[in-house]
DNA sequence: CTTGCAGGTGACGTAACGTCATCTCATATA
DNA sequence: TATATGAGATGACGTTACGTCACCTGCAAG
């Protein structure tokens, strides 16, 4: 019966060698052998059982979880319990990125950072934190009646668009005519964004008002004018030429 | 010149005043004032320091990279890094949350959890992990460059999508005909669906066939046969009788 | 005089290891 | 044969941002 030594399976699974010795210490994952001098000796068995752990902790599980999630096998309580738990996390870290979008565009043009502004936004969004343990309670009709709605707006088609809607803001206030340069690769661009997305002119407003409303509320800085929807049919008009 | 006391910040800020106290400690806001018994007094200006971290906290940013923040000023870099490492964490979490998914849905289908499989597409899609101090060396073309393509494709829309593919799957394993209750609930969401985002049947299975890939893809599981769409015409037709 | 409250200071605990420092044992080499 | 090397083992401390004791203090109310 083939024995595997700590470094064999560090290697195999491509964790650490001490990841396995604190496995072995908080009793996660014990070798099935142990040699007179100490020396750890895993099963094929114990592969198997690492190979859940590390299954399970790509779930971002926490150990103790897996550790009662591998013998009580009470699955799906705890599967669902965590699922709510990650979309949380997700959310948060959601906010976080789109926040710090947020300031890198305030840096980028040029405006001094105003930290009144910036707290409004992010004080109005702060998040109540729960642990995972208060979901328990939850049926797992959760799973399939949650919405996601925090993530609703973060494909790359809407980013793009918001690059876009900085960009013209900033030519706005600039004073550059979307007769230029500038306006006519902004232009291009929408152009490109269009196509690749839709097919015609209707549709691309239709996006570009619900991007509209985007920013105002859920990132809260720089609500977008009339003045933006003008300049960009003005970019792609003159793009076209 | 008005101070206030550790009790009445941290209700201010809704934060604890073990907080107030270890960012003293780490020397990160040492409050203005201080009587000899020791009790610590803030002033406006600490109050505006505070908020300033605690914007920068919610960029989910560590306490010293916070300091160094404060006065060197060195926003955009630091900033740009953090942006890349947000990412980075967020499709981490977006992987754990599909895979819980899979695995929930597995258990769904009453299916045996069958390790070999699920092992597979954890391990094809392990996270080389950075510190996000590996970012530093990157320029800022990295913002504007840098496409989000691991999130494409998490919108409420598609997760909708999701959802009722696998209904449908469920339906042609188990033998239900598009001609039931079932079928009808099925058919009525997707039609419900495609109003919501599209308005023709067109886009709808141009959406459709962009999704489709995307389980086979991302998640490794239950790739789309044929079959499922024929499934989902006969349904939208039946609940539109 | 006691009670309560609002504040203070250590000190330990947390999750999942990384990173020493130090030790043992077996093998390969000079 | 003496020794250098490598692969293993065992503590023990460090990490983050605080939460949570235990215990002390000063001040006003009952």
């Amino acid at each position: 019966m083939k024995r595997w030594t700590t470094g064999e399976v560090a290697k195999q699974r491509n964790i650490s060698i001490r990841t396995l010795r604190y496995y072995d210490q908080i009793h996660l994952l014990t070798p099935s052998f142990r040699e007179d001098n100490g020396k750890r000796y895993y099963s094929e068995e114990d592969l198997f059982k690492l190979e859940k752990i590390l299954i399970l902790k790509s779930l971002s599980l926490p150990l103790e979880d897996i550790r009662s999630l591998l013998d009580k096998l009470s699955y799906k309580q705890i599967l669902i319990s965590h699922y709510n738990y990650l979309q949380e996390q997700l959310s948060k870290w959601q906010t976080s990125l789109s926040h710090t979008a947020s300031l890198i565009n305030m840096i980028d043009l040029e405006e001094a950072l105003s930290w009144e502004r910036v707290s409004e936004l992010v004080r109005h969004s702060q998040n109540r934190s729960k642990k995972w343990t208060d979901y328990f309670q939850e049926e797992e009709k959760a799973l399939l009646e949650k919405t996601i709605p925090n993530l609703s707006s973060n494909d790359e088609t809407t980013r793009q668009y918001i690059l876009l809607l900085r960009r013209m803001e900033w030519c706005l206030k600039h004073n550059i005519q979307p007769e230029s340069d500038e306006g006519s690769q902004i232009g291009s661009q929408l152009i490109e964004l269009s196509n690749e997305h839709f097919q015609g002119e209707t549709q691309l407003m239709e996006k570009f008002w619900e991007v509209r409303k985007l920013p105002a509320e859920e990132t809260g800085l720089y609500p977008i004018s009339e003045d933006i929807l003008d300049f960009a049919e003005r970019c792609m008009a003159y793009a076209a030429t």
